[in-house]
DNA sequence: TATAAAAGATGACGCAAGGTCACTTTCAAG
DNA sequence: CTTGAAAGTGACCTTGCGTCATCTTTTATA
């Protein structure tokens, strides 16, 4: 049993902490004295330790609450959201930095300070025209000759059988962004693939990705479903790998 | 000049937030109606779209105040500070992923997900007697614990689904002989998938050759059921896959 | 055992950048 | 001049505590 300063001393968090996380229903003392004087014991600490860890990898106080409290937490989910959610802030954070290294090698080259007024003008107007591209659709093209090699749903043959494996890999693994060496592995195994299935006479991932074909289209050629944003990852991770390869 | 929706519409920013900047006195109206109403300019349009620059690469509201009140502001000193600001921000957001998949892969090979918590004290106090424990029981291996890292029949797991495929190519192709580029490709990526999915801890596949197991036996773990003949052919080809490696 | 000092409790305000009510006043058109 | 839309102000809410101010309990010493 610790009184809150000895609590505070072996844990290294603030006394106004335990009794923040007290009032919210966090973390509870395992008794009080008659006085009202909160007492710790072990038990709390060790769940401190957990609360503490689970803050530092970004999530918040209401989220570990729940989460430690179910006892049947669906853990590979959150964990999978809150990492999802950091490798977004990771590449926020990176065009925020190539913005800035910008800014300062354009300040050094000026040598006039009080251009940065027009180079962030052209941040701006840059940014606005760069959406309205970027909302420019592309082509959809169908060949239905293509079609007919793609492997089929339900097939038990095992290369058709890996095809499949392959992209809900692809799926699985797309978090991890297309450069991770998980997801290039899997790209090159397409791309052997492709070459030994297909024989280089089509291009066959190629046109797969030329032809961006939605769910539906897909359903009614009895054909494995591939997402539009699995089609899009795919073509990224693939173009990534060609320029990395040699 | 502007009333405050059309400047609204102009900008994509709510009133709420020009209420608030000229509250703190960020962006004032350029003048206001008799009754009191706010009116813009073209002037603080370009001022507004400078604030949000700075605001997006993580500047605080405080901080742009100054920055555009004084006309002598030393730019390149405070986007020195914010880079470096943001270069420690990723750092520390690389290492949280890190944790995360390091949990994340953690809770993927055990399958039972109660034991986050023991992870998670691992990662708090890594000398405590609880690391001990644990490489205990990780010095205790045995067999039936790597029989339940096997991919399971029936799984919808992408990746339990890849080496059930690889391992029917396997015997689809066994009659070219196992020095055989297909077979090779085969084996090479297999080799890539074990170090991907077991984390090269264990030399999983050594493992599964030594167990040789019947399909009697293959059955009862629920395995995937891999015949004698085609664990001999795949242990023939994964030794010339060796020896032709580097 | 009385008393002083240390330790603890409670409550309130503040922080950043606004969102979201509720209620009142002004503007602009007919 | 009226009426509905638009604009105004003020207050409370969010996160995770830090920082007073004030009051009560515990503990050490005389």
């Amino acid at each position: 049993m610790f009184h809150i300063t000895e609590f505070k001393k072996l844990s290294g968090v603030s006394v106004r902490t335990f009794r923040y996380y007290d009032k919210i229903g966090l973390l509870k003392p395992v008794s009080k004295t008659e006085g009202g004087h909160r007492l710790y014991s072990n038990t709390e600490l060790k769940k401190l330790q957990q609360i503490q860890f689970l803050k530092t990898i970004g999530f918040q106080l209401s989220e570990i609450k729940i989460m430690l409290e179910s006892e049947e937490w669906d853990w590979s989910n959150s964990l999978m959201k809150q990492l999802s959610y950091v490798i977004n802030e990771k590449e926020r954070l990176s065009k925020i930095e190539i913005s800035l290294r910008e800014l300062i090698n354009g300040i050094a080259i000026d040598g006039e300070e009080f251009k940065i007024k027009k180079i962030m003008d052209l941040y701006n107007n840059k940014s606005s025209k760069e959406v309205l591209n970027n909302n420019q659709d592309k082509l959809n093209f169908k060949n239905t000759e293509v079609l007919e090699k793609i492997p089929k749903m339900g097939s038990s043959d095992p290369d058709s059988l890996e095809w499949i494996a392959l992209v809900g890999q692809l799926k699985k693994y797309m978090h991890y962004g297309y450069s991770n060496t998980r997801i290039q592995n899997i790209i090159e195994r397409m791309d052997v693939k492709k070459s030994e299935d297909y024989n280089d006479e089509e291009a066959f991932l190629d046109k797969l990705w030329d032809i961006r074909m939605s769910p539906e289209e897909s359903k009614k050629y009895n054909l494995y479903p591939i997402d539009q944003e699995t089609l899009n990852f795919m073509e990224k991770a693939y173009i990534y790998y060609l320029g990395n390869q040699s």
